[in-house]
DNA sequence: ATAAATATGGTACGTTCGTATCACGAAGAG
DNA sequence: CTCTTCGTGATACGAACGTACCATATTTAT
């Protein structure tokens, strides 16, 4: 035989190949014929490492999101050892937002394939589907422990503010896509919530608020 | 020459069909023959009325924008003829969800228009790029009347919280659509920021807000 | 050393797509 | 009453796509 060549590791070239020719020109005009040009093989290898589209595609979505948890992970980690929890809800949000060409890129992917998912039920079956149950559940522990350490409003509802901040987060990631918004635009909006969540109560501000209150009290 | 047709109603009765075709099976996977089929005309029917397929899609755009618009007046006209600001504003964002069938029509094809607008040139420059700014205008009017009335906290910066709401609509819909979350609990996260806006201050609770308060007077 | 298995290239096949072409009936204009 | 123009049908064409098939060099196993 030839020199045994390492499996997974053609399909991780492949399907990287995948992502930068679909992020340039869209996942739906993709062909077999340009990730093997990109991967720089022939279109027989790419059929002989994933024997048909479907699979590429499915190996490709994988691809992006582990790709993309890892980026999150360092970016997390790059705020500091043990960041306070603001600063590191901050830093997974922000790492989101589809600020430079490989978060751009993951942002349009990630998009398309779940618009895709809607129409196509092999594609909803794809594990995809719970990364963002994950991401919900990750951040309502930072924020409930915000509040258990009296740094964040004890009286708003961490899931719900879970809930917001990612939902918020995901549609400036497209209204950056489509240019319809700037990144500093976005930051400001989610910075905005977190002020609000986080400086509502807690150990400086008790009860700042009343400044701005129409105060009854003598 | 044969009986002079409506060329604008045949091309609205095509792209209806565009439309409902591609709310079926995606708006990538839909072609010429599947419109004219769908519309009960001949392919060269389709092509006569929009000469390349580009313009129909165009055209699809156009009229499911249109057809949208119109649904959102609908639904703020049913709420009654002078509305409360919360009221309106509820109803402009409820009838944004996709919770029937048409609406989940409009939300997926929305999406995909959007999607493609990044890797599409021709795409990008068409009209739909600017409803999201009026969204915002009219949503960040209704807000700060409501603030010049009393009824909504006066603190609040009435734009961040439109595009804020609108954000968070937006993704709900999609979390809906991709069955993630149901309308009912999308209505719910929704409402708990409605209801933070709109009783933070206002006649009924001026100091009512004082009762969950750590309160410093005496 | 011979055989079996592996990795890779080249290319052909059938389908589908958007578009173009040819053809023809029906109605208003002169 | 032609004649031109408009609406419509059927069909053909070239390109691109996913997939299948055939060939071949190379390496491991016997």
């Amino acid at each position: 035989m030839p020199k045994r060549v390492d499996h997974e590791e053609r399909r991780t070239q492949i399907a990287e190949a995948l992502i930068q020719v679909a992020g340039r020109r869209g996942l739906h005009a993709v062909g077999m014929r340009d990730v093997a040009a990109e991967a720089g093989v022939s279109l027989r290898l790419v059929q002989y490492y994933f024997e048909t589209k479907e699979k590429l595609l499915f190996y490709g979505l994988q691809h992006l999101t582990d790709r993309f948890t890892a980026r999150v992970g360092s970016r997390l980690a790059a705020v500091g050892p043990n960041p306070g929890p603001r600063a590191a809800i901050e830093a997974l949000l922000l790492a989101s937002l589809p600020t430079d060409q490989e978060s751009r890129t993951f942002h349009l992917l990630y998009s398309s394939y779940s618009i895709l998912s809607v129409t196509d039920g092999a594609l909803a079956a794809q594990p995809f589907i719970d990364n963002p149950d994950a991401a919900e559940n990750t951040l309502t522990g930072l924020l409930a422990g915000a509040q258990a350490a009296g740094l964040a409003d004890p009286g708003a509802d961490a899931r719900t503010e879970a809930i917001s901040l990612l939902a918020m987060t995901a549609t400036m990631g497209t209204s950056i896509l489509v240019a319809q918004r700037t990144p500093d635009s976005a930051i400001a909006v989610l910075r905005h919530h977190l002020d609000r969540i986080f400086t509502a109560s807690g150990h400086t501000t008790p009860d700042a608020r009343q400044q701005t209150d129409t105060n009854t009290c003598p």
